[in-house]
This record gives C-alpha cells, structure tokens and sequence, in this order.
DNA sequence: TCAATTGTTCAATAACTTTTGAACTAAGGA
DNA sequence: TCCTTAGTTCAAAAGTTATTGAACAATTGA
C-alpha cells in the first residue's frame, strides 16, 4: 500500500502556496522542519485539530508535493519533500520556514488551543 | 484620497501565502517584479482578466500587504512592497519571483490566452 | 460643460474549502 | 479470534473565494 505523490515536476508553485497558505497546515510543516530527519505520524499533529481534520490537511500537503508520507503498518511516517522543493523553488521551503518560526500567531504542536490562566 | 494597507507587521505570512497562491495573482507580481521601478496601473494587467476581476485580485495583493497601490489622477500606480517584505520574511519574494520566472502554466501579462495557430 | 478614461462597488452566482461525526479499513497484539 | 490503534472515506453543513455584469464615482481633456 502506498499513498499517491505528484512526481517533482508536478509540483505546482501556486498549489504550493495555496496550500502553505493556511495557519493549520504552515504549523504541520513548522513542527515537521523543527523534526526534520525525525519521520513523525499523523497523531502527533492531534494538538493541531480532530483526526479527520488532519488526515484532510495532511493529504493536501502530500498532494502539493509538499510532504511525503510512507506507509508502516497501522502509521504513515511523514516526512518534508525538502530535496524535491528545493530542486524546483531553490529558497522558498527555507524562508518560509524561516518566517514560520517567529510566528506566534501560529497554532503550535504541543501548545494547549486555549491559553491556561497564569 | 488614499488606499487601505497593512503596516509592515501587520502581514500575515499565512495570508501572504494564500494570497500568492493564485496563478493571476502570481502573474501580477512577476510582471511587477519584471518591471521593478517602473510603477504599474491597474490596465496593464488587462491581459490577466476583466476590469472588474483585477480590481478584485488587486484588493487582494495590496490588503495582504504585497503591493502598495498610490491614488494619481484616476490611476492607481502599483508597486511591490519588496522593502517590507523583505524585512518581515527574509528571501521569500526573491524565491517566489525566482520561481515563477520558468514556470510556463502562470498566465502572462502580453500573451494571448489562447494560443493561436503556428 | 461634456465625454472619455480609470477604476470601484454591488449583488448574484458558481465553485471551492474547511470542518464535523459516523462508519469504515487494515495492521498488530493479547 | 477479538480488540485496539491508526488513519481514511463519506456526506453534510458552513464558510470563503472567484467571476460576472451593471451601475457608480472621480479625474482629465476637449
């Protein structure tokens, strides 16, 4: 069982920015760069929103090329597509996670949605 | 009579991004950035859609903070906000533009939208 | 003043996106 | 085998975005 990845050259830069242009999934790819090398799996993004809710922005991001994700077992391993993004927009996947990291208006993984009282 | 736009630190990455993830929207700015300097008003995109359409994709751009658009006469001349953009996410513009540069599926401001016969 | 030029606004519609819960599949462990 | 874990699929609802044409406003030039 794999899941369906676009090749590098069909990675769309529009579709690119469409989907990196949504606070939940620009968290998602955060959280992944911050790990890089570490493959993690969908429920480790459960601070991000419901099961489904991932599964649908998770699929987004593989489908844009932006993520891999590699089926084991029950899980699916998911990792950055940094060589393919680098390869077709040199810089861009850098700076944008550049710019995620300051970013505070961001959802965060491991952050509680609701601030606790002090 | 002036427009509405962002200060600097009011851009929004996600925003920028979501923005930029529209092939006419991407048209514009790499037209803008191909003529970088020379201000731009709103006709010269006609290529790109209907009056009306730009003005909408227009509105978009500026009120994400990507364009400034300055009100002369009954134009409005349109520039790139490369300075703030660069400040608020270093190398971003630069590996966007760089990208749509090759990217031949972008609409293009000077060609036809149907390819006539060779 | 009148007409042309530039661009906006408005309302309608069509198309897409996001979010949800319930039902499902597939693998792994007891 | 049965239960649990991990994640998907489906349909519905809600919300957002893009596109259109008609009407409008403001400036400029004749």
């Amino acid at each position: 069982m794999t899941l369906p990845h676009p090749t590098a050259d069909q990675i769309s830069l529009p579709n690119v920015l469409a989907v990196l242009g949504d606070p939940t999934r620009l968290a998602i790819v955060r959280y992944l760069a911050s790990k890089e090398g570490v493959p993690l799996n969908c429920s480790q993004f459960l601070d991000l929103g419901s099961k489904t809710n991932l599964s649908y922005h998770l699929a987004k991001l593989r489908e844009a090329g932006v993520t891999r994700a590699e089926v084991v077992g029950t899980s699916r391993l998911i990792t950055l597509r940094r060589d393919d993004l680098d390869a077709r927009f040199p810089g861009l996947l850098d700076s944008v996670i550049a710019a995620t990291v300051n970013d505070t208006a961001l959802p965060a993984v491991g952050a509680p949605e609701i601030e606790i009282r002090a």
